[in-house]
DNA sequence: CTGTTAGCGCGTTCAT
DNA sequence: ATGAACGCGCTAACAG
C-alpha cells in the first residue's frame, strides 16, 4: 500500500494525502480525518521512510561511530553510558541511532552510512581511517567525542587536571612504591611493563596521555621523580586483557610490588582489586588503588573504588544536542569529580 | 556530486557508473578503474544510500527493538551482550544496526523504522504495543528474542529447567528459610514483598515466570511447600531499584531473615551481596545467594556468584543470523549452564 | 561491453 | 482547499 494507491482509492490526489500526514494546515480537518482513518483501515502506515528521506534529504537517523568494535563498546560501561546519553536526546527528538564500528571491515559498505543526517564519532583511532570515506563529511554535521578533529566541534573532559587531582589525592598519603597502569598509551601495542625509552602516543592520539601528564605533575609536586615510577600499559579495557598484566605486577616480590597503583580506568582498578583479593593482599592496607571514570560497578561494591567520576551520559547528551542543532557546535569541556572511596582513602 | 553528474563529466552513461560500483563484471576492468579513480578525484563517495535503498528496497539496516528504554538496555549487561552478538553478525555481513526503543514516545515517529530490512524484537512488553504500527510487520522478517510471537521465529533459553537446576543445586544444602526475589513477575508493578494472593504474569508475558516454576518444582522435590516460601518482586533490574527491596529483606530480624535467596538475575544477587557485606552478613555462611544470567561482573569478584549462565551473545548471533536468512527462521532454544561460585557452593 | 529508459514512493511547486 | 506534474538519485531491464 503506497501513498499513491491510497490516494486513488480515496479519490483524492497524492498531494492531499501527503499533506494529511505532513502539513495538517493545508487541508480541511474533516478531509484529513477521513484520510487518516481510511489509511489506518487499509493498513497504510504513513509515508515510506526510504522515499521520504530521498525526497527530503533527511532521515532522522544519527550515526554513532565507535572507535572500538561494537562488541567491545557495548560491553564497556563508559561507552554504554555515552550511548545512553545520546539515545536519550535523540529519542526525545524523534531521531534514532545507527551504530557503526570504526574498525575497517572487509565487508564494510561505508556508503551505507550516507543515510545518516549527522555523525557522532567517539574515540580517536577510527576517525583518521574513516573520515576519508565518510560520506560528505563537510556537508553533514559531525561531533567528535573524547578527541579533537580539526574544524569540528568536540566534547572533552578535563583529562590533565583530572589526572592531577586524583594522583594528588593519592599521594597525600605517602607511598614508597607508586606505580601507574596506563591504557593504550604506547605507540606500539604493548600489554606489559613500559620500558623507559618506549615511545608514547601524543596527547592528540590518546586521552590517557593528558591524564599521565597530570599524574606526573602531582608526582613532581610531591617530590617524586616521575621517571622513577614504573609504568605498565594495557591495550584493551577488559578484564581478560588486564588480568595477566596486573597479575604480573601483584606477583612481584614484596619489596618490588607497588603499594599504590594509579590506574587509567575503573576497569583496570577493579581487575586489580579482584586479583589482589585473590592473593590475600588487603586493599587499601597493603595496596592502594585509584581508578578513573566512576562507573557504577566500582561504587556498588566494597571496598568502593577511589576514582575520578566523569559524566559520560552527559557527554552523550551534549554531543547529541550539538548534532541536532539544539546547541551551538563548539568545543565543550566537561568537568570531572574526585570520588574518594575505600580503595584509596 | 551525484552519479549522474559524474557520468556526464566522464562522458559515460549513468548505468555504467552504477555498474562500476555494483557489478564489476558488467564493464571492462579498465573503464571501471578509470571511473573509480575519477570518482575519488572528484569527491564522489559512491551511490547515495537513500536513493539506493529506495530503488532496491533494501537498506542493509536491521532494527533492534528493545523492550526497555535504550538508556536502561544499554547499561544492562544481558541486553548489551545480546546487542554484541547481533552486532558481530550484522557487521560481518555488511549490515548495520538501528536501535529503537519499544516505549511509546510522544515524539516517536514509528514510520522512521520502515527503513529497516528486518526487525529483532527483544523482550515482550513493547511488542504488543508496537506490532501494530510496525511497518509491514508481515512483509519484513522479524525475530523475537526471549518471548514468543505467534507466527514468528523466536530465540529462547530453557527457563524452567534452568530455574529447576539452580534451585535444586541450592537446596542440596538444607535451608531453613529460603526466599525468592523475582523480577517483573507481578501483574501490577510491585517493588516489595509479594502477597500470597497477588496476581502473577503468565509465562508468556514474562520469562521469570517459567524460572519460578522451575524453582517451585525443586522446592517440591526437596519437601518444601512453595507456598510457604516468601517472595519479593522487583520491577527493574538495576542496583538502585533493587537496593531498597533487598535492604528490607536483610534488615528483617534474625529469625525471619532468609538464609538462602534465589534471585532471578545476577544484578539482584550482586546487589544483595553488596548490601549483605555492608551489614556484616557473611556469604555464604550467613546467607547463601544464587543469581541468574552469568554476567561477567558476578564472576570477576569474590565471592563469585553461583548462577545459571546463559549465552546472551550467542542469542544475539542466532537472532541476527535468522534475520539475515543465514539460518532457517525457526524456534530456537538455547541451553543454560549451572555455574557454582562461592555465593552458594 | 555499453547506453537508454522507466520507475522506486514521495514532497513540492504552481496552477486552479 | 485541492490536483497535476516534476524530479530527488539510483538500479534493473532491455536494446544495441
Amino acid at each position: 500500500m503506497t501513498l499513491k494507491e491510497l490516494a486513488a482509492k480515496l479519490g483524492v490526489s497524492t498531494a492531499t494525502v501527503s499533506n494529511a500526514f505532513n502539513r495538517p494546515d493545508q487541508l480541511s480537518p474533516l478531509l484529513r480525518e477521513r484520510i487518516l482513518n481510511e489509511a489506518k483501515q487499509l493498513g497504510y502506515r504513513g509515508p515510506d521512510a526510504k522515499a521520504r528521506s530521498l525526497r527530503t534529504g533527511r532521515s532522522r537517523i544519527i550515526a554513532v561511530i565507535l572507535a572500538e568494535s561494537l562488541t567491545y563498546s557495548l560491553n564497556d560501561a563508559v561507552a554504554s553510558e555515552l550511548l545512553s546519553g545520546i539515545a536519550e536526546v535523540l529519542d526525545a527528538h524523534g531521531h534514532t541511532m545507527l551504530l557503526l564500528s570504526g574498525r575497517k571491515n572487509a565487508s564494510q559498505v561505508p556508503g551505507s552510512s550516507s543515510i545518516a543526517d549527522g555523525f557522532i564519532v567517539y574515540g580517536l583511532m577510527p576517525s583518521l581511517m574513516l573520515l576519508d570515506d565518510l560520506p560528505l563529511p563537510n556537508q553533514r554535521p559531525l561531533v567528535a567525542v573524547d578527541f579533537s578533529l580539526e574544524g569540528y566541534p568536540a566534547v572533552h573532559i578535563d583529562n590533565e587536571p583530572a589526572g592531577y587531582a586524583i594522583a594528588n589525592h593519592a599521594l597525600k598519603t605517602s607511598s614508597r612504591r607508586p606505580g601507574i597502569i596506563n591504557l593504550r598509551l604506547t605507540k606500539h601495542p604493548c600489554n606489559d611493563r613500559v620500558a623507559p625509552d618506549q615511545e608514547l602516543l601524543p596527547a592528540d592520539r590518546t586521552i590517557t596521555r593528558s591524564r599521565l601528564t597530570g599524574f606526573h605533575r602531582a608526582l613532581d609536586e610531591h617530590g617524586i621523580d616521575p621517571a622513577s615510577v614504573p609504568m605498565w600499559n594495557i591495550e584493551e579495557n577488559t578484564h581478560d586483557v588486564c588480568a595477566p598484566v596486573i597479575a604480573s605486577i601483584l606477583d612481584l616480590p614484596d619489596d618490588e610490588r607497588p603499594d599504590l597503583l594509579l590506574c587509567m580506568s575503573d576497569r583496570i582498578a577493579l581487575t586489580a582489586l579482584t586479583l589482589a583479593e585473590q592473593r590475600g593482599l588487603r586493599v587499601p592496607e597493603d595496596l592502594r588503588l585509584t581508578g578513573f571514570d566512576g562507573i557504577a560497578e566500582g561504587q556498588y561494591r566494597s571496598p568502593r573504588l577511589t576514582t575520578m567520576r566523569q559524566d559520560s551520559v552527559e557527554k552523550g547528551r551534549v554531543a547529541a544536542r550539538m548534532i541536532l542543532g539544539l546547541e551551538p557546535p563548539r568545543a565543550q569541556l566537561l568537568h570531572t569529580e574526585l570520588v574518594v572511596g575505600d580503595s584509596c582513602p
